[in-house]
DNA sequence: TAACATTTTTACCGGCTGGTCAAATATTCA
DNA sequence: TGAATATTTGACCAGCCGGTAAAAATGTTA
């Protein structure tokens, strides 16, 4: 048996907090049987290692920048045994990003129309950026991969996240039509968002420059929901 | 005369508008013979070419999955040509970037202690929102750049960003302690700004899909400026 | 135009790239 | 146990990678 995707991810989520409500993107079911035959304990294993060093160079250097040879040395194993559980680079790739959209999502999925405003807003911005913080290297390898053009998710973006947006914006939206919220466009209140708290591991290394902070302090974090949720639901400006 | 460091980038510039203040990082002067041998009229050209060509290459692919190969044919030029203007790969990305981060920092270093606040921040938020429609290449490359590590421009962040920042910081932090901003701290606020303006160029792609706007349509530029405007200068949520 | 300097091209290099193949090894299970 | 299956390895490949050397072509200037 080769080269069908692999399932397991366990060990990359890890700290699900508010629990990610339910999976839509992608089967991932990792234990219920489906119609591919069973993996093997060293299938689930390995697959799980490989992709956990793919994350750690495709994050850092994007799809063109990483090397097989890279991967397969993080992953401590040798080339072709690693091209023995996926077929190509290009498989490796497209089944990370496929894999983590979902837990990428999971904090907008999670905004409940029938919440208080603001509640749900700040529990948004908490979430996200306490996902910056835990989940760099997931942050990065998005990120290289839309600023490449989105080769390899382009049309996952144009459906489902399309979808998703479409679907908490109206959430948003019907906040604003009740007179909770001022009028604004709830699609770039999204956005926003997520460029704000995801700023927080994709420019790690230029915010600790400027805030001239050691790679293990991670301080500034509480500044930074202080004042995220003091933009998003509150004034600035007083005067 | 070989291999040293390009002065002229004209036509990189496509639309200064509120005019940069002055130079700092690194000396520009293309024409006003310094020590340095003057340029050949073909140098100044070719040189030119090669770094607009390596901007195309570089903002996608980043430093290590750019390929000198790609360059030179974008550049319309044979490899050992290009490698005669410059010495390296490196020398390419680290002269481009060199040269770019002048002009990127431009809208912060307009921020004038003595303006209204009101009126400073909207202004930078516009600069950089502009930056971002018309430079989109140059933002990536940076995006790209930070995203590995900043390994070319580690230097320049630690000493030359974070003294810009901490300058302008202090001008914000004079608006809060006149009591004509609401408290908060200045530096995130820009970090604020850095990352909803950027966000527009580096994840173009994404915001396109969710908004189902064309290549060429850049009509969302006016939605976002209206709401970073409206979230940064007044109050997102009324109740 | 002739001497000189600058620019471009051709041919090349060793190492790395994504990927293949077949043989060797380990694991599973009847 | 042993046969069947799953996994790992080493040897290899064509093409690309960053970069070099030297000659050829072009431009400049006295």
């Amino acid at each position: 048996m080769r080269h069908n995707r692999p399932e397991a991810m366990s060990d990359i989520v890890k700290d699900p907090l508010p629990a990610t409500p339910d999976t839509a993107f992608g089967d991932t079911g990792a234990e219920t049987g489906n119609a591919h035959k069973q993996k093997t304990r060293i299938q689930i294993t390995n697959e799980a290692k490989i992709l956990e060093a793919a994350l750690e160079v495709f994050s850092k250097d994007g799809f063109r920048g990483a090397t097989l040879d890279r991967i397969a040395s993080a992953a401590d194993m040798s080339k072709p045994n690693l091209l023995y559980y996926f077929s190509s680079k290009e498989d490796i790739h497209i089944t990370l990003l496929t894999k983590l959209l979902d837990l990428w999502l999971a904090p907008l999925r999670n905004l409940r129309a029938d919440g208080d405003p603001r509640e749900e807003l700040s529990l948004y911005i908490r979430h996200k950026l306490q996902m910056s913080r835990q989940l760099p290297r997931e942050s990065r390898l998005f990120a290289n991969e839309v600023l490449r053009g989105a080769q390899h998710i382009g049309p996952l973006l144009k459906e489902d996240l399309h979808d998703l947006v479409d679907e908490k914006a109206a959430i948003i939206q019907s906040w604003i039509d009740a007179g909770k919220l001022a009028p604004c466009d709830p699609r770039h209140v999204i956005f926003a968002i997520w460029a704000t708290t995801q700023h927080y591991a994709d420019f790690d290394v230029q915010i600790r420059s400027v805030l001239r902070r050691d790679d293990d302090d991670q301080s500034h974090y509480a500044d930074a929901e202080q004042l995220l949720t003091t933009l998003f639901l509150g004034q600035l400006i007083k005067d």
